[in-house]
DNA sequence: TTGTAAGCGTTATCAA
DNA sequence: TTGATAACGCTTACAA
């Protein structure tokens, strides 16, 4: 038989040599069950026989849709999104879709470019983790009306799968008091890369208030978010006039960050100082002491925003009520302890 | 202006307002040299001022070429694959490609069905780390002659992007056997999931034959891949009539696995073990204690692997000879130590 | 149950 | 420098 000259054959190639109408291949290819029994098996056998494989960007061009999701992470190599990513990417292949992951590196400049990028590729929806509170970006893709859900933080309108940070720094920092300390310092990456971290300040603070317990500028020190490099940051702290017996760290990268800083100038945790994570990524049970955390699972949250997107795919409507909140944990290691007296 | 029932514009609609032909269009967007500047000026406002995006599967369909390369590695969570996601990513889209990440979580069924998915999804290539050493995906790939590259271990005739594996493992060896180390173990993940385990035994193997140190068969502790627990291998090497003082992980988070076992078990790392790791990832120097281990310089070798990749598809042909080892580097810290005595 | 033919939004060839 | 027009490989009315 003779094939077109693309090494794939196609759906023509097919129809031919089963002596049938290419419209009857695709109607078999997409609903078999339209087609008779006899001529469905004939079909089969040529696709096996040619290894025939359906184009998927003409079929895109036909259907308008493309199959595709487009994922836009802080940082691939921060397992919390990477676990995450996991779960975005079984959910997505189980309803025959593929997923564009994009790591932003919290810049709001790329976060926006890749944006762009799936635009161009017409992805089907698309799944957010960004910076920017502001929601210029949920802004845009409400008017170009591509679907799109927000993955551990919200931003503008958009249905969101996440903890609720704030009730959940409030619990860690509770946590804290209760074991005795009075002096607190949290260390974060910006609040303009990161409205998570914004929102755990907010609970930090809260819980400070509601326990009178005095809250100063300096509480809240910024780190790199590239870097994550703790080191200057903690030197400030630990030489200034107060400093503090209890470091709550927005998450668990920059906590094990600050312990290795701490260690660096000679303190030992959690006996001068305790440390405190979020996230639980699953190396913070292996480092050294292991990591006292606020869990969020982040395989199931991946799960779940792939699949409240692919609803939304479906059904064409965003959901009614908003999603409650992922349940959090608070896991307590040995990073924490009492304050030195 | 009558737009298309679409949402977004077409390239027909931009013509038709600045009163052009398609082809015109066309030729502005991709060769802007052949239109003359003032029809370019007009064409360019028209498409600012509707937001015009180029439809990619269209693009494809005409084209052939998807712009897209798909990246199958073994686990998404483990950071030397993130990291060297992150440089395919970098290089890729410095050039206009947008890449798919498929983690196959060291199962030989699940990569063949990602290959199978990239196919019909007609990427223009592919970046393997996979375990299958035979090559039937390479094979496969070579038959319907799409361009692909290895990443980390080599299979069938690709070009290989990875360190000397079987060296690497014999100098981090070597260094323990210059510690003063007699007795060894290796533990690591089925040969069938990991052609990169099976190499770097083959260097732990071939060290000590050299320096005459006997080795049995239960010098290798098979973990599994999924888990990477190590509880059960590490007791029952411990509980050996022959205990190593030295234990060889597989790679990192082997490693770290291993420590935790053996300390749940009250050894003390390296008072009593020693323990070596592979890969450096991020994560070494923050647990305890602090990993000695290899070196393989991930998003370097993620953006190697995509350059190479690249150039097959610019120049049609693969590379004449095949690509150096990338260069590995012994990484001391306090996981090793000399033997007790 | 099957076939005909008109899209889908580009590129690319050829002619003007 | 531009314009007509035929691909590209599929889906989907509509007709048979």
């Amino acid at each position: 038989m003779t094939m077109s000259k693309s090494l794939q054959p196609t759906i023509r190639d097919i129809a031919r040599e089963a002596k049938v109408s290419i419209a009857t291949v695709s109607r078999f290819l997409n609903m078999p069950e339209k087609v008779r029994k006899e001529t469905g098996e004939r079909i089969q056998r040529i696709i096996d026989k040619h290894n025939y494989r359906c184009n998927f960007a003409a079929k895109a061009l036909a259907t308008q849709r493309t199959k595709t999701i487009g994922y836009i992470i802080p940082a691939v190599n921060n397992q919390i999104y990477s676990e995450c990513a996991r779960g975005v990417q079984d959910e997505a292949q189980l309803h025959g879709y593929q997923v564009f992951i994009a790591s932003a590196e919290y810049n709001r400049q790329r976060e926006k470019q890749m944006v762009e990028n799936f635009l161009e590729r017409r992805v089907d929806g698309i799944i957010l983790t960004v910076s920017d509170s502001l929601g210029d970006i949920a802004q845009k893709l409400y008017q170009e009306k591509i679907p799109a859900v927000n993955l551990f933080n919200k931003q503008g309108c958009l249905p969101c799968v996440s903890v609720d940070n704030v009730q959940a720094s409030y619990d860690a920092t509770e946590y804290l008091i209760k074991l005795g300390h009075r002096s607190f310092a949290m260390l974060g990456v910006p609040f303009t890369a990161s409205d998570r971290c914004r929102m755990r300040y907010e609970g930090f603070l809260h819980c400070l208030q509601d326990h009178d317990i005095p809250t100063h500028p300096q509480s809240f020190v910024q780190v790199s978010s590239n870097t994550l490099d703790c080191s200057e940051g903690v030197e400030k702290l630990m030489n200034s006039s107060n400093p503090p017996t209890a470091i709550f760290a927005s998450n668990d990268l920059v906590a094990i960050n600050t312990i290795s800083a701490l260690r660096r100038l000679g303190f030992e945790i959690p006996k001068d100082v305790s440390v405190i994570g979020f996230d639980d990524i699953p190396m913070a049970k292996h480092v050294w002491p292991p990591l006292t955390t606020v869990l969020q699972p982040g395989y199931r949250m991946g799960r779940q925003a792939t699949s409240v997107l692919l609803d939304i795919l479906r059904t064409g409507k965003h959901p009614e009520e908003t999603i409650p909140s992922v349940q959090h944990d608070l896991i307590i290691r040995e990073s924490s302890g009492v304050p030195p007296r």
